[in-house]
DNA sequence: CGGGGGCTTGAGGCCACTCAACGATAGTGG
DNA sequence: CCACTATCGTTGAGTGGCCTCAAGCCCCCG
C-alpha cells in the first residue's frame, strides 16, 4: 500500500529530530514510532497537520464534533492505515487511541518532498486518498440511507474483512464508539447486536461482547444492501 | 437511457454527432465539451472510468442507489467543479446532469501522465481529491447527527457560497435531489424551508421556490453548529 | 385548458432516541 | 486475593422526530 516512504534516510532522520523535541507527556519515543495510551489524543482539530501517521498497532479512531458534543466518527484506522493526510494546514478532525496504540510518524514535509520527486510517492498519496474518499462516500450512503440494522450488518462484514483472526474477529472499540461511526446511539446498536445473536447470525466468545464470531456472513450480507 | 459511450475519444466524439440526431437543441459546443439535458446520465456505477469531467455550466448530481432505491446523493458539481475523479478504474457513483450542462472531458490516461511528469499537476490532483475527501466528512457529519433543520440551514449556507449572485439563490435542484444529498425525505425538506420562511429567515422570489433570498445569514448560521 | 410534475401541508405511524434500571466487566487499592 | 468502584453493555418503557400516506395548490408547457 504505502511503502515508499522511508526512501530517503535524510528525511527519516530529521522527522526523528523534530519527534523527539515533541514528546512532553503521554507518547513513548521508540525512533520514528510513538506509542498513544488507550484514550489519548494523538492530535486534535485545527492543529497544524505537520505529521502523517501508521498504525503499526492497535487502532485509531478520527472524528468531529459538534459544538454540543455530539461526535461522528468518520473511521477507524487500524494496523496497516494511514491517516492524519490533509488538505490544508490544519487537522480537520481529532485522532485518538481506542487502545494502546504504536504508530509511526512521517512528516509532511519530506513526504511532500518526496511527491515532488518521486512520481511514485505523489501516485501513491493520491491513490490512498481517493481510497479514502470512496470509503466516505460508502459511508455517506449508510449514515444517509440505511436503517439501524443494516447499518451494523454493514459494519461487522467491514471489521470482518480487516480484523477477523482465526474466525474470531476482537472489536477494539465501545458501543458507544460503534454507535457514533453508524449515526445511532449504543442503546440502538446494542439492540441491532442483539438480534442478530437471536438470529443465529452471530455469536459472542466467552465474557467479553468485544469478541463475535459470524456466524452466517450470507445472511449478514443480506442485510446489506 | 443514454447510449453507451465508447473508449475512444474519437468514438464519443463521433457518438456527439448521434446524440445531436435525438436531441432537438444545441448539441455539441467545442472540440471536448459536451452537453448533457437535463436529467440524462453522464456516467452510471460500474462504467469504465476514462475521464474526468470539468463543470463549464449547469449543474451535475453524484448518487449512489441501494438495490431498493434509495438514493444518496454524495455531491453537486457546479460550475468550475471537476468530478469524476476516481480510484479504480470504475466509476464508484452515478453522475446526472440536474439542468442542461455543459462538461469539458479530460481523459484519464493523458491526465495520469501529466502528473507522472509534473509535480504541479500532481500537487493539484491530490489537493483536489483532499478537498472532496473534506467536505464528505463534513457531511457525514451532518448525516449521522444533525437534525432536518440543521441539515437544511447548512446546506443553505453552502449553496449560498457557492452560488448566490445578486442576493438571489437560484437552485437548479429539486426539493427531492435536496433531500437525498441531506438524507431526509422532501416533505421534511419543505417543512424545514417553511419554518426558516415563517422566521423571517429566508424569502422566495416571485413565483418560484427556487430562488431564495437569505434575509439573516447570522441566524441561519446559529443552526449550523 | 388539461395534464403532469414539483411543492406544500396535514394526519397518523413507526423507528430510533431518551430515560432508566440492572448486570457484567475490568481496573484499583487495600 | 478480594472488595470496591467506574465503566461498559443489555434490556425495558415511553417519547418524539422524521417518515409515510394523502390531498390539494401552483406553475409550466404542451
Amino acid at each position: 500500500m504505502f511503502v515508499r516512504v522511508n526512501a530517503d534516510p535524510a528525511a527519516r532522520l530529521n522527522s526523528l529530530g523534530a519527534l523527539g523535541m515533541e514528546s512532553d507527556s503521554n507518547p513513548i519515543v521508540s525512533l520514528n514510532e510513538f506509542t498513544y495510551r488507550k484514550g489519548t489524543e494523538i492530535y486534535g482539530e485545527k492543529e497544524p497537520a505537520d505529521y502523517v501517521y501508521r498504525v503499526e498497532s492497535g487502532a485509531v479512531r478520527g472524528y468531529k464534533l459538534l459544538s454540543d458534543g455530539r461526535r461522528q466518527i468518520s473511521a477507524f484506522h487500524l494496523a496497516g492505515d494511514v491517516f492524519g493526510l490533509e488538505s490544508g494546514s490544519e487537522h480537520q478532525f481529532t485522532a485518538e487511541a481506542i487502545v494502546d496504540t504504536t504508530v509511526r510518524l512521517i512528516k509532511r514535509r519530506s513526504l511532500e518532498s518526496a511527491a515532488e520527486s518521486d512520481a511514485l510517492v505523489a501516485r501513491n498519496l493520491l491513490s490512498m486518498t481517493m481510497d479514502n474518499l470512496q470509503h466516505a462516500e460508502n459511508h455517506m450512503l449508510l449514515l444517509g440511507r440505511k436503517t439501524s440494522l443494516e447499518r451494523v450488518a454493514a459494519f461487522l462484514l467491514e471489521m470482518d474483512k480487516r480484523l477477523t483472526a482465526a474466525g474470531v474477529m476482537v472489536l477494539p472499540m465501545s458501543r458507544r464508539d460503534i454507535a457514533d461511526y453508524l449515526g445511532l446511539t449504543l442503546e440502538t446498536v446494542s439492540r441491532a447486536l442483539s438480534r442478530l445473536h437471536e438470529l443465529g447470525i452471530l455469536g459472542f466468545i466467552g465474557n467479553s461482547q468485544r469478541q463475535i464470531v459470524l456466524l452466517d456472513r450470507r445472511q449478514l450480507a443480506g442485510f446489506d444492501l
